[in-house]
DNA sequence: GCGACAG
DNA sequence: ATCTTGTCGC
């Protein structure tokens, strides 16, 4: 949403607008900015048609000096993949637990517009309000770009919850005190748990639900394994 | 002051 | 995230 502060627009050498990113340097002024941006957050579940979702994953290289953003899309029945596209851009950022999307969310920018058709639902790799101002990376990413999103986390970075159930598929409540801000779910039997949380313009039971059909025999959705392989410059096709 | 801390 | 050897298991 170009309205949205800190989104600018930019436009390319061949004349063409799209949107850029103008955050503080500063620490400071980012969480500020973070307190600012959560009041924005569309918690209800207000996603269209889902045809295709995307998956968005960054990478670094050169003792991290340029960023590798990748983004794909799948087709959200067969998860057939689509498209994919890998965007190498400065980096701006270190990183700064808290602060991850101001990191990332340039090279992630890139990459989704550099595909020719945007997908319908997206799983960012980290936290969506399962953060500390309610402001992880895949709702910021979303508030940004105005659609939906789901955060697909690896590890915990805020709330608390009980012991996650074995059962695959099965899954314990992540807290802020009363307030439910995610899931802790079994995506495969005997390995660590995911965290999944909203993004933006999703609520937590279709976060949980999409995630499930990006799921197949791994620990990971499909969409963020795809987005990974490309992004870490890995033996994919 | 002491731990915790997505990617 | 990245660096980085061997090892366990399907």
């Amino acid at each position: 949403m170009p309205d949205t502060p800190g989104v600018v627009r930019r436009q390319t050498t061949d004349g063409r607008i799209c949107l850029d990113h103008d955050w503080p340097q500063d620490a400071r002024a980012c969480r500020t900015l973070q307190r600012e941006l959560a009041d924005r957050v569309d918690t209800r579940h207000d996603t269209g048609p889902v045809a295709t979702l995307g998956g968005v994953d960054i990478g670094f290289e050169d003792g991290g000096r340029t960023t590798r953003a990748a983004a794909v899309v799948l087709d959200a029945t067969t998860l057939a993949v689509r498209e994919r596209r890998l965007v190498r851009v400065p980096t701006r950022m270190p990183y700064i637990p808290g602060l991850l999307s101001f990191r990332e969310i340039p090279g992630a920018l890139a990459a989704l517009e550099a595909l020719e058709t945007p997908p319908d639902l997206i799983l960012v790799d980290g936290h969506g309000i399962a953060h500390p101002r309610r402001l992880g990376v895949a709702t910021h990413l979303g508030l940004v770009t105005g659609r939906p999103t789901i955060g697909v986390a690896k590890k915990r970075l805020t709330g608390t919850h009980g012991p996650a159930p074995e059962r695959r598929g099965a899954w314990t409540p992540l807290y802020d005190g009363e307030t439910v801000i995610g899931a802790v779910l079994r995506s495969r039997e005997r390995v660590k748990p995911i965290f999944i949380s909203p993004g933006h313009r999703v609520d937590l039971d279709n976060a949980i639900a999409w995630t499930l059909q990006a799921l197949t025999r791994y620990r990971l959705p499909e969409t963020t394994r795809v987005a990974d392989r490309l992004a870490s410059g890995k033996p994919d096709f």
